[in-house]
DNA sequence: AAGTGTTTATACATAC
DNA sequence: GTATGTATAAACACTT
């Protein structure tokens, strides 16, 4: 089976669903999510295909982002104006693929009720799943928690975002987005014992014991990792804020004005193509459909929120 | 106006 | 046979 990436499917329909191609789109980037615009770019780039009938894939495009609990939506920063919202992963969908392969899902990724309830979020998808995916977002641009190895393999802080239903501003917090006090505090004793740094150590190790490759040659659709990245961003992922929240719990609405990131004071580049984080990344792995990933190996259980609907 | 996002409906293929 | 996953179409609302 040829790779993606290569423009080895010429004008034949590729074997890839388009949550397998936007998935691929998403996790190619550097910052794991993308504008949809940029999605539409990527598939076309490689997928022949799709050059033609735009209207009627991309109509199902947007339908299976809005559909699939596995894509979420983070908002743009103010400073980033432009049309629409960007995509990212889910962070619990890691292990979405059977085999590792984008040529097949395990089973259909749906957010568990209690994440919608308990975090009161008003998205449908809820608002911890963007903040956790925009901190995943962060990681791989800068920071040192990729949220593949994450989701993968170490699922500490995941668990502690959804069982604990941590609010945004928690994980802006630790993101390094300013938080005032009381939040902070909240931050800190709520959850003073995720290591989110320790988690790639304890990634890698599992990795490495497991016998999975993350090996830094190669990243998504063999493309050498090495030549994408070519420097490491300190970009930071948009301010996710909840796309519709509610008025019980306005996580970020309700916030003073100084939480929002000063557009000047830390102003990140724009998202680029380059991939900081895809060497270490088991996502790596996951975007290779010759290598059994880790998340299969492990089995479904791992994920308590892929579940059969 | 065009692009984006959501929702509903239908049809087909495959797995259980 | 039923459930699930996916593809497609279409209508509509919202945003830029």
């Amino acid at each position: 089976m040829p790779r993606p990436g290569k423009s080895s499917y010429s004008d034949q329909k590729p074997p890839y669903s388009y949550i397998s191609l936007t998935a691929m789109a998403i996790q190619h980037s550097a910052e794991k999510m993308l504008p949809l615009s940029d999605i539409y770019k990527f598939i076309m780039e490689r997928f022949p295909y799709y050059r033609e009938h735009t209207q009627r894939w991309q109509n199902s495009l947007r339908h299976n982002l809005s559909f699939n609990d596995c894509f979420i939506k983070i908002p743009r920063r103010p400073d980033q104006p432009g049309k629409g919202s960007f995509w990212a992963l889910h962070p619990d969908c890691g292990d979405m693929f059977e085999n590792g392969s984008f040529l097949r899902r395990r089973k259909r990724f749906k957010v568990l009720r209690a994440e919608h309830t308990h975090l009161h979020a008003g998205s449908t998808k809820g608002a911890s799943a963007a903040a956790a995916a925009a901190a995943a977002a962060a990681s791989t641009s800068g920071f040192k928690h990729p949220f593949a190895i994450e989701n993968i393999i170490s699922r500490d802080y995941k668990g502690v975002l959804q069982a604990g239903g941590l609010p945004l501003a928690s994980v802006m917090h630790h993101l390094g987005y300013p938080v005032p006090g009381q939040l902070g505090n909240v931050v800190s004793s709520v959850w003073p014992h995720v290591g989110v740094m320790d988690s790639v150590a304890a990634a890698a190790a599992a990795a490495a014991a497991a016998g999975v490759p993350v090996g830094p040659e190669y990243g998504a659709f063999g493309v050498p990792v090495k030549a994408l990245c070519h420097s490491a961003s300190q970009s930071l992922p948009a301010v996710p804020v909840p796309i519709k929240p509610t008025p019980s719990l306005p996580p970020v609405a309700a916030l003073p004005p100084t939480l929002t990131v000063p557009a000047a004071a830390q102003q990140p580049p724009a998202p680029s193509t380059v991939c900081p984080a895809a060497a270490a990344s088991p996502a790596a792995s996951l975007l290779e459909p010759t290598a059994p990933s880790a998340a299969e190996s492990k089995g479904s259980s791992l994920h308590s929120v892929l579940v059969h609907s």
